[in-house]
DNA sequence: GCCTAAGTGCTTTTT
DNA sequence: GCACTTAGGC
């Protein structure tokens, strides 16, 4: 079979180049993956082994799909390659070395969940307030650091602020915690490794010659890590093919750094560099919309994607009055829509996982199926993860973080109390939580435990699992509330177990170490929330998590100033490139036909937000742009909020809400007869302001200029997302609601 | 030690 | 709006 037969000429040049470095430019839907997989077989088919090839993926689920069509080219093969995520490919390396490494062979991985509970711990032994340092700015701080391959002692010496000396105490005594309870954390499974090749270059040799021939996808978004990992592996046979895309660079906030690519000619002397520009998936309207929005990026090189399909639909951008008429368009236009197109061939795209459940809401009330994927995790939930706690502990009874976790789970009768009496035995004994039990009730907890570690290798996990379910109490505990809520918790345990089994049956006789460690990769983001979906639903995801999928309709809803770009992200400009780069993908999911939405006013985190429209609408072509309902964007659109005071948004906003829904038309007609000037308005503290950027917002300060008054500054009040946010401004950015 | 009520702070995106 | 923490009564 001729596998170069559909590929265009660059692909095949691409495919082709046999060895050396080769960097692969690939636009959005060029057939980067196409490229990747072909490439593969190729290479097999031309000599290379298997054995000798290492591909590396961002998601799991990427990994997964790379198999499934390599395996499609080639067959068997594709068994045996080493297909995965980075994160994957360093535990692999990990459990061959751990010795080296210092760890026993029963180590285990926490999750994000546990190193928080790590570094609160820490927090409090050392009475630091942690109102005044949020933990969770700790951790990623630390993680930050961990990436950029920062030992706690170097960051020692360039620690000057509070925080910063802080940071560095906790990194050190966070280090210790894993080491003593015999675990890693996600950073531990990139620099692990990197640790390992930096100091024996034995290894590190024979993993160079294993894989001779090394593929990374996603190159723009690989971190400093990543970066030294693979270089390390392709210094001795530079057979190293990266693909990658600049503008769809969408993970900066967690260390990636896009100049990976633009290095690339340097790392490698006389790279072969070769650009895909055709993309196969999108109309000409679409990629003719993404392509005005990326182009106001300032960090960025010059492309020119195109589409040689049809120009298409126009896309249809629709500004409802309030988050509610923003779902029931969406859901409105799905309705319509599933009369003659598969459901799957749906997606909702937002930025925030919180926007999800509104949507949840209304296609449950119009029944239409859907999945949500990734969002709030199944490995996530209190009984999974207390489940998990006690197969980690039986696994490693170092493990003081689980131990903590269930000793009280179910009720035992064993409070702060004894816990600390605990803690201060293993101190001065200098031993784990759970072999410094000696008496009272928690002996009987572990005597539980030990009897389970007796019984662990002798029957399948699934059985295994069951035991430990109900010697632990666990299922009793949920079985004799008889509340909804307790039934919920039992199905999840029995999903769960399903897990197990599916595990089972892909690997034959699977031990709970293989079990724990497979399960802690998928810990963070996995795709089992599929509510009510059969094989036909609407999916729902965060632009992050659509990331290399396509589908026919996209919806991209929320398209609003501070949600999208974030509120977050207002204050850097790389941070606002990084939310365009994300608009960018997010439009170039879309094959056939695009809707844009958003709101004037929504209630999130329990408050109303009035929010300007998202400067990204601004950026593409009105001509390429269909308004739906109610005309937008323009300025007396904008100005008929302005001239009314806040509480009667509200009192509009329901007018508004009837009304543009059934006649769009009337709205027009609106008029407020209320005149409105910008020069020599008195402002005072408590009146309503607009402005253009952050929406609505309220004087909390007037700081006068005596000499000067028009030069006066006020404090406002914003209300975003995450609560209220002061800024100082002169009157000239504001306008007087 | 356990339970409840009240209070607080928070959520950008993920392996 | 929610999840998590804390205080105080039992």
């Amino acid at each position: 079979m001729d596998i170069l037969r559909d590929l265009n000429e660059r692909q095949k040049e691409a495919v082709q180049f046999k060895d050396g470095p080769l960097l692969v430019l690939a636009g959005a839907g060029s057939g980067k993956t196409r490229v990747l997989t072909t490439r593969i077989a190729y290479l097999i088919q031309n000599g290379v082994d298997p054995d000798n090839i290492l591909a590396i993926t961002f998601t799991n689920k990427a990994a997964g799909e790379m198999k499934g069509r390599i395996y499609k080219l080639i067959g068997y093969f594709a068994k045996t390659m080493q297909i995965s995520t980075f994160h994957s490919f360093g535990l692999k390396i990990i459990k061959e070395n751990y010795e080296y490494l210092g760890y026993d062979k029963n180590f285990v991985i926490f999750d994000s969940d546990d190193t928080l509970t790590i570094i609160k711990k820490i927090l409090k032994d050392k009475n630091i307030d942690i109102t005044k340092f949020n933990p969770r700015t700790i951790r990623s701080t630390i993680s930050s650091l961990k990436n950029e391959l920062e030992s706690p002692s170097m960051y020692k010496n360039r620690a000057f602020t509070d925080f910063d000396k802080l940071v560095a105490e906790v990194y050190e005594e966070y280090e210790n915690t894993l080491q003593k309870n015999n675990s890693l954390d996600f950073d531990d499974l990139l620099i692990l490794p990197i640790k390992l090749f930096s100091e024996r270059h034995d290894i590190l040799e024979s993993y160079q010659e294993k894989y001779k021939y090394i593929l990374i996808d996603e190159y723009q978004d690989t971190n400093e890590a990543q970066y030294k990992l693979t270089k390390l592996l392709a210094n001795k046979y530079k057979n190293i093919c990266c693909v990658g895309d600049i503008d769809q660079a969408i993970y900066g906030f967690r260390g990636a750094n896009y100049r990976n690519i633009l290095n690339f000619e340097k790392d490698y002397k006389k790279a072969k560099i070769i650009n895909l520009e055709e993309n196969y998936r999108s109309t000409k309207t679409i990629l003719q919309a993404a392509n005005s929005v990326i182009k106001n990026n300032k960090n960025r090189k010059e492309k020119n994607l195109f589409s040689n399909l049809e120009i298409g639909d126009k896309i249809s951008y629709y500004r409802a009055s309030s988050g509610l008429s923003e779902v029931k368009f969406v859901v409105s236009k799905i309705t319509e829509l599933k009369k003659t197109v598969s459901l799957n061939d749906m997606v909702i795209l937002y930025r925030t996982n919180a926007q999800s459940r509104s949507f949840e809401d209304g296609l449950l009330k119009a029944n239409i199926p859907y999945k949500i994927i990734g969002g709030v995790n199944f490995y996530n939930r209190m009984e999974i993860k207390n489940l998990l706690a006690y197969l980690r502990l039986i696994h490693n009874s170092n493990d003081d973080v689980s131990l903590e976790r269930i000793i009280n789970v179910p009720k035992r009768g064993i409070g702060v109390k004894t816990l600390n009496n605990l803690l201060e035995t293993s101190r001065e004994k200098n031993k784990s939580l759970y072999d410094a039990i000696e008496t009272g009730k928690e002996l009987q907890f572990k005597k539980i435990i030990e009897e389970l570690k007796t019984k662990k290798d002798t029957m399948p996990l699934t059985e295994f699992i069951d035991l430990v379910l109900d010697k632990s109490g666990i299922r009793e505990e949920y079985q004799n509330e008889k509340t909804l809520d307790a039934d919920i918790r039992l199905e999840n345990l029995e999903e769960f177990k399903s897990v197990a089994k599916s595990f089972e049956e892909e690997n034959g006789v699977i031990s709970l170490e293989d079990f724990l460690l497979n399960v802690s990769l998928i810990t963070d983001n996995s795709e089992i929330t599929d509510t009510s979906s059969k094989n036909n639903a609407v999916s729902l995801m965060t632009i992050h998590a659509v990331k290399g999928l396509e589908f026919d309709y996209v919806f991209l809803v929320g398209m609003e100033e501070n949600l999208f770009p974030h509120s977050n992200s207002l204050f850097s400009l790389e941070e606002v490139e990084e939310e365009r780069r994300l608009c960018y993908v997010a439009i170039t999911r879309c094959k056939k036909k695009l809707f844009l939405t958003n709101a004037r006013i929504r209630l999130l985190y329990g408050m109303d937000q009035i929010n300007p429209v998202s400067r990204f609408i601004k950026e593409i072509d009105d001509d390429l742009l269909d308004n739906i309902g109610i005309k937008v964007i323009t300025n007396e659109d904008d100005n008929f909020y302005n001239k009314n005071n806040y509480d009667e948004f509200k009192k509009v906003d329901e007018k508004y809400q009837e009304m543009d829904y059934n006649n769009n038309i009337s709205l027009n007609k609106v008029d407020l007869n209320t005149t409105y000037t910008n020069s020599d308005i008195k402002y005072e503290v408590g009146d309503f302001v607009y402005h253009e950027n952050f929406g609505a917002g309220r004087v909390i300060e007037v700081i006068e200029n005596k000499k000067n008054p028009k030069a006066s500054l006020l404090k406002i009040a914003f209300k975003l997302p995450y609560g209220v946010k002061t800024l100082i401004y002169s009157h000239k950015s504001l306008r007087k609601v």
